[in-house]
DNA sequence: GGCCTATCAGTATTAAATTATTGATTAGGC
DNA sequence: GCCTAATCAATAATTTAATACTGATAGGCC
């Protein structure tokens, strides 16, 4: 079944909030009720909810919340590790080795790359940090399927160039840089500078 | 005229590339050009700059890019600074802090609240950390409009609670939980979860 | 100066996403 | 054991976003 980005947005929230209600005991949960928690529409949670799980909810009682969190971790490929490195290990990639949550869907970061000196050789967090020439070896030698990339502006796009060689399959964009790949590479962007565009604009227009 | 937030997520796109495109010379610029460069349709940036700009693209020359850049900046408010704290100090608050990309969209980090005694009291960027007791003071005092909200899971409720009490405007939440405020608070959501979940299903799905 | 072509604005069409509707089903109360 | 109300799946309708089309216009070229 064909699913949609702003489907796959949604599954992490629904999955953080059905972890959080098992913890607190819940056995099964309507599709209703996970609809008001998280504002969304009850048809809504319905149908995304009908994409991930292969057997139905049972009317007046909803799911089976412990299969619906596995069909939803499955779905995501969770209960399967990526093997990541972070590229550019400056105040945000080291951040985002130190960040714990990444663990939690299956992210296994292996190493850092760096062109300077002054981390290269670290080890942040049990995470080694290699020489950005280094770079091509190592992705081989670790297998090493996504790159978190990190790196200031000018240099984005080389350093892509570097992992495309390097036969990397994915790349997690921080950068604020629209990066050209061949398209049998996968590059997903996270921008800050959207999302701030649209806080703006909701304050701007607050009340309208 | 309205605006959906997924026009709204490209107009930093647009404003990075018109920038470095000025900046390699450029005084007029077509929807086809910006098109081509950045993968979207022609039709679809024609309508998109519509929205921002009173005047009139010429046909076979396009738009002036200086007015263009201007336009876009004006919408998206880069040329009136907000007035934002970051709260939660860790490593990637402290990330935050020293990251000087948030200048070019107006948004102007005062101070950092922590709970912690680690890190109240120090200057990290020349940027003051305060105690989490100081929130509500410091936020009339200093006139925050905007929290950054880069806690823990665990308390992000409680701490977005203060902040609402505290008369905040906006809070641009990096913490993966679903924040409940009442609706004259904006919140906008950074969830790596959902970002990652496309590279995922993108790197499952590719050649298909 | 008049033609040709790229680009324009505006409108129409198509596609996608969300929301509403319908009839079926099951748990719990009586 | 039957009735009621909540929830379900599936489909239809609506809304929203993206793309295609149309006639107009400005700049370059002969």
């Amino acid at each position: 079944m064909r699913v949609s980005e702003r489907q796959l947005e949604r599954f992490p929230i629904y999955l953080k909030y059905l972890l959080s209600m098992r913890d607190s005991g819940l056995l099964t949960i309507s599709s209703p009720m996970i609809a008001n928690a998280l504002s969304f529409s009850e048809e809504q949670v319905r149908k995304d909810l009908q994409i991930v799980s292969m057997n139905n909810g049972k009317p007046k009682t909803g799911r089976d919340i412990n299969e619906l969190i596995h069909d939803i971790q499955h779905f995501l490929g969770y209960d399967k590790y990526t093997t990541a490195c972070i590229v550019g290990v400056g105040h945000l990639g080291s951040a985002l080795i130190n960040y714990q949550g990444f663990r939690d869907f299956g992210l296994n970061i292996v190493c850092g790359f760096d062109a300077s000196n002054d981390v290269v050789g670290l080890k942040i967090n049990n995470v080694e940090v290699f020489s950005i020439y280094q770079l091509a070896n190592k992705i081989e030698e670790l297998h090493i399927e996504v790159a978190i990339l990190v790196t200031p502006s000018n240099v984005a796009q080389d350093v892509t160039n570097k992992l495309v060689n390097a036969g990397i399959k994915g790349i997690w964009n921080f950068v604020p840089t629209r990066l050209n790949v061949n398209n049998d590479v996968v590059v997903e962007n996270i921008n800050m500078a959207s999302s701030f565009a649209i806080l703006q604009h909701k304050l701007k227009t607050k009340g309208e």
